[in-house]
Order: C-alpha cells, then structure tokens, then sequence
DNA sequence: GTGTCGCCTGACATCGATGTCACGAAACTG
DNA sequence: CAGTTTCGTGACATCGATGTCAGGCGACAC
C-alpha cells in the first residue's frame, strides 16, 4: 500500500539488501530483524510486524551462508551426492529418493558424476568440502576411502550406497548382489536349466564380483558344475554384450539360459537373441530392471533393485547422523525383487531333456 | 616427513582448521596464507613453500562462503538447477550436460525436482536464493515468471529451459516442438496414411500446445481434414494413453496411424497396440526418445529430443551471463532429430487405399 | 512507594575469510 | 650514493549475519 518512492520502474542493478537495510527501513537494530527473520522470541507483535513488512518491500533474502559463519551449529543445510552419473536411471532414481528426505528437512542436495573416476572422487568430496556440506552420500569408486577419515572426525557424516566402503567403517546402504543373483539362477534351475551363460561386468566392481559369486554358488548347490566357456566377464555395455551373446548362442553346445548381470548387458542380450530368433527359445533373466522392460517380447524378467528405497535409506542415516546419532555404523541390505513377465520362465527344451 | 605429533590416532572430534591456524603453524600471517591459498604474486618461494605445508599437514580446506563475504565478486561458484524430476530421464540427461559445463568453470549444482509443482517452483528459487546461486537454469513451471525479475536485477542470471518463460526477457533453450510434430506428421502422410491420432500431453503444458499445433497444421498443409475423434489430450501416464489407445483402435473407422506426443504416452501406445496385435498393422511415431525403444517390435520410430545439447548451451548461456554478457535475450531453438526404427514405416494398409 | 522480575531492545564482538594500506627491505636509477 | 621503485609482509577494517550482554521499561508483589 504505502509504497516507498514512486519509481516502480525496473532498476538497472540493485544492490542486495541486507538486515541492516531491513532495519534501518523498520527503524530497528539488526539483532531485532534477525530475531524476527529466525522467528526468536521475545519480539513485540508490533515491531515484528514492522519488520517483516520492511523485509517484503525490500524484497529481502537471508544469506545462509553469512549467517552459518557466526551461528552455533554451524549448518550450511546442504548435503552432497556422489554417484557414477546422473544420467544413469538407476542413480537418477537414488538422487530422486534423497532429494525429497533432504526437502523434508530443508536441505538442498549437491550431486556429482564421477564416472567412475576415482579421482574425480576425491576432486568432488574437496569440492563439496570447501562449501561445507554437512554430509556426504557416496557411491565409492575409489578402491580405498581412508582419506575419507579427517572429514569424518571433523564431523560430517558420511553413507556409502550400491558398493562397500574400503578402509573406513560408516553406514552403508546396499542391493543384496549376492542373493539376488542366486534367486535369478535359483529361478532358471527351477524351469530344468543347467547349461545357464553368465554375462558379468567389470571385475574390479565390487558389486560384479559377488554377483559372479551367487551365481557359482548357486549352481554349485544346485549340483552343476560351471561350463567356463559360458562365463564371460568385464562387460560394461551394451554393444560388447550382444557380440559375446551371439557368440554363446553359437558354441555347439549353447546355453539354453543366460543371467546377465546388469542393465546394459541385459540390452545387449536381448539384441542378440533378436537377431537369431532366439528369443523365445533361450531363457534371459537380467540383474536390475530394464527400462520399458515389459514392452519387449518376450517380456523380460530381471532381478529389480530398489533405487527409492536405498535412497530413501541412505538418506535417512545420513540425517540421523547430522542430528546426532553416534551409534555404531549400520550396514543395510536391502533385498532384490525377483520380476517375472516371460523371458526368465522359458523352460529347457525337452530335445535337450534326455541328453547330458 | 616431519610429523607434528607422535600420535597418529584418531582423534574424537577435531576442530576445523582455519587460515589462522596456518598462519600460527607456518609462522606468517594470515593474509600471507590467504595469498598463497588463492595464488595471488607477491609471496616468496620459500614462504609459500612453509604455508603450503602447514596447509597439507593441517589437511586445511580454506571456507568457501567466508571468502565470498568479503571477495569482490561475491561468486559463490554454484549454480541451481529446477527441473520437473531429476529421476526423470530426459531431465537427467540434461543434467548431465549442464554439469559438465558447471565442472569446468569449477562450479557446483544444485538440482531441485518441481514434480511440475508452481509452489515448489517458488521455494526452490527462494532456497537457492538464500543460498547465493550465481545463476539458475530453470524448467519453467508457474505460470508468470515475473517474480523473478527481482533475482534478474540483483544481477542473477537465469536461462529457461524446454519452455518459454512468460513475464520476463530472458534467454531460453527449447526444443523444437512445433516443427518436430509437423516432422512426425509428415513423415506417416508420406507413408499414406490420412486418419492419424493424435494423443496429447497435458494442455496447460505449453510444449503439448505446440505440438498438438503442428500436428494439426501438418495435416492442414496434406489436405487433411482432421478428425475430432482422433485427437485426444490432457494425457500424462502411461496407463491412461494404454486405455485411450485401445479406445481409438476399436472405433468402427480407427486410425491407421498414432503420433503420441510424449514419452510415456508412447509407452502407453506401444502396450495397447500389443495387446490387440495390431503393432505391425497399425503406424507409430512418438515424441521423445523411448528408452530401448529398438528392442520392442517393430521397433518404434520417433521425433528425438537433444537433451545433451539443451542442457550444454542452457549452461553455456548461463556462464556467458556470469561473465558479464549484456546481450539481449537470446531464444534457442535445438531441432529434433527423425529417428527411423519401423513402427513409422508401417503403410497404409491397401485395402484402405479405394476408400475415402 | 519501592524493589524485583521479566520482557524488549540494540550495541558490540565475532565467525573465516579478503581488500586496503602502510611499512621495511631490497633493488634499481641516475 | 641518495632517491625512487618494487617486493614481501602483516595489521586492521570489513563482508552479513548471530551470540552475548547490558540497559530500559512496565508489571507485579509487598
């Protein structure tokens, strides 16, 4: 209503307000703007009033940053978020899942892609470091986090998600790799497979290595002895996948199932039992979901992982810890989903039923 | 080397170092370290040798926000990001890209997920705001940017991405909606086909206005008269465009040819046109890359969108105006790209060709 | 009427850094 | 060799906020 001065028009560039512009247009201290700002008590309704209609007309924005340098807590209420990329499904999902536990709490989330670099990790956590953030939510790359340490004993928090840190003892948040990929053979040694193929990803991924690990397990339990010529490993796309699989499906004695251990190779399976008329025939089940998954024919069964959930998780540790929470660190497992829509449920051919 | 103390174990909280914790340990004071922090001349070797090793044995990481207090240029070297969902793919790849930009100018990203709330649009900038983003690359959701001129004028610039804004001149990025409908169109009229669905995204959406509009001047410009009961709008998941779609094919005349104007909607296409058998009869062309949309078959033709590029010059646009670009505003328009997959190849079935 | 208490309020030091400036020593100039 | 410039350095004010503390004022009890 009572405005100012009666230039409404658009400055050329305004400087920012600060408290003291607010107080000094209330004709208050600054204590007292701030003891509005933060809604402190012991403001009278009226001085408050005043003060809060001085910070609406001057458009008035806090700097959390300039208030953290002087404030007991010291807060910067941001957290950071180191994942292979953003553009990955799965950990866009994961970031999604934190994103909104960090709302809930009036945090906002830095997220960084690594790549898979290991030094891009270290690049990121001083990054993140120098703007203060009060906790950390890690997909380690690196084979040692030891260097993680000094952050920790300083005070900020730290989860690690999908992989197990090395060399230091925080919360952890990971997919069961290693029961799920018994489940998938599980599944396809259930519908009478024994010549089953596994496609791995690369060996230095902690998470390929326990997947490769279920899978000899299983088979070990389920009394069949690994064929070596349908165990291939270091895959890491899509088109290497389908080279390898077309490959497989051409031995003189083919797998008649195959357990892909990951998303792109899973893609890549597919690819090639197309393009041999395969894809009825040869059962597929894949290690995490496939997008659109359930439009191909035939629909392809996967073991899913749970991106919400172990975002929703991590997440969550990490605030117990800024709130506080010294308990030991906590190491969660969340489980697979085993998903049938069709390819995992093909069964043995029953030519090859009297053979072997 | 020449550790400080002989305990090397964990210590229980260790206080953050400070610049005048160098300072005492090397001897100097703190401007002195403050130079050699920031690479500024005027240091001998041999003292900046004694900071720098003060710095790495207190493992120092200087505070970025208490500098930019007192810096000149006030950069808090961070940028903010809204986007409809940091989980959903096109977004994320657009995330991606803008990162990569963010990284080499050493700035770090905040992304905030709107769920296409114009409420959560509002607060995300005021959280941003607070904490002192030098630029924001913002999908537009409310319906009037004008609030946002204040940020403007305080010299924070801001590029729009995917939608125009409305109420402020300002840069943008988009796609090219309008003229990578008519494509779509055109190419299923080029294949014969004259009764062509339209299945719409949300009308308040105004990149579903454009593309409803060149679909029906494409059809316009052909001679087509557009059939109301092929065009269906306000679709935003996949099960309703499912049911819509099956709707359609079962009319007494149904189309013989779909251009679903978005991702999901493609999806929800895909699964009707499967469900009745009719994905090799009927033609498809959708709006948005499908992800794996080359293992369903036919394989689905589409008008492919540029996230990568969208997000490369959106953050290329933003750090020109961090550098003082005064330019006018400047709208980009990145094409769309025909992907040629088959389910758009699909001709007009014969037996039609007599009739009408 | 006076003393005590609690509520409001603002002056001032402070957070961790950078900008300014003055000072002494060394290097150059003529 | 005196005068000037350059270099290296640190004391100090300052950025925008919050924590501390003391003072003023009105209400209440006796």
């Amino acid at each position: 209503m009572t405005s100012m001065s009666g230039d409404t028009s658009t400055p050329t560039t305004a400087r920012r307000p600060t408290m003291r512009d607010v107080a000094r247009l209330a004709g208050v201290g600054v204590k007292t703007v701030s003891r509005v700002v933060n809604g402190e008590p012991n403001v009278s309704a009226d001085t408050a009033e005043r003060v809060r209609r001085a910070a609406a007309e001057l458009q008035y924005e806090p700097d959390l940053h300039a208030g953290n340098l002087r404030r007991a807590d010291g807060r910067s209420h941001t957290i950071g978020l180191l994942v292979s990329s953003v553009a990955n499904p799965f950990a866009a999902q994961v970031h999604r899942a934190i994103e909104r536990v960090a709302t809930e709490h009036g945090y906002a989330v830095f997220a960084t892609s690594l790549e898979d670099d290991p030094v891009a990790e270290q690049r990121a956590i001083a990054a993140l470091s120098r703007r203060r953030v009060d906790g950390y939510v890690v997909t380690p790359v690196h084979d040692d986090q030891s260097y993680l340490r000094v952050h920790l004993d300083r005070g900020t928090p730290l989860v690690c998600i999908d992989r197990e840190p090395a060399g230091i003892d925080v919360d952890s948040v990971v997919t069961s790799n290693y029961d799920g990929a018994r489940d998938a053979v599980r599944h396809l040694v259930a519908h009478g497979h024994r010549r089953i193929a596994f496609l791995g990803d690369l060996e230095r991924i902690q998470t390929a290595r326990l997947r490769r690990a279920g899978y000899l397990d299983e088979l070990a339990d389920a009394g069949i002895t690994p064929d070596p010529a349908l165990i291939v490993l270091d895959l890491h796309d899509d088109a290497s996948a389908t080279a390898v699989t077309r490959r497989l499906l051409t031995l003189p004695e083919p797998p008649t199932a195959i357990f892909s251990s990951q998303n792109l190779v899973t893609v890549g399976a597919i690819r090639a039992l197309q393009q041999l008329g395969l894809e009825h025939d040869v059962a597929l089940v894949g290690f995490d979901d496939v997008e659109a998954g359930d439009l191909v024919k035939p629909r392809v069964s996967v073991v899913a992982q749970d991106p919400d959930r172990i975002g929703r998780l991590a997440a969550e540790r990490v605030f117990a810890r800024i709130g506080g929470d010294g308990g030991p660190a906590r190491q969660i497992v969340v489980p697979t989903r085993l998903v049938v829509r069709g390819s995992g449920e093909i069964a043995r051919p029953e030519a090859q039923r009297g053979g072997s």
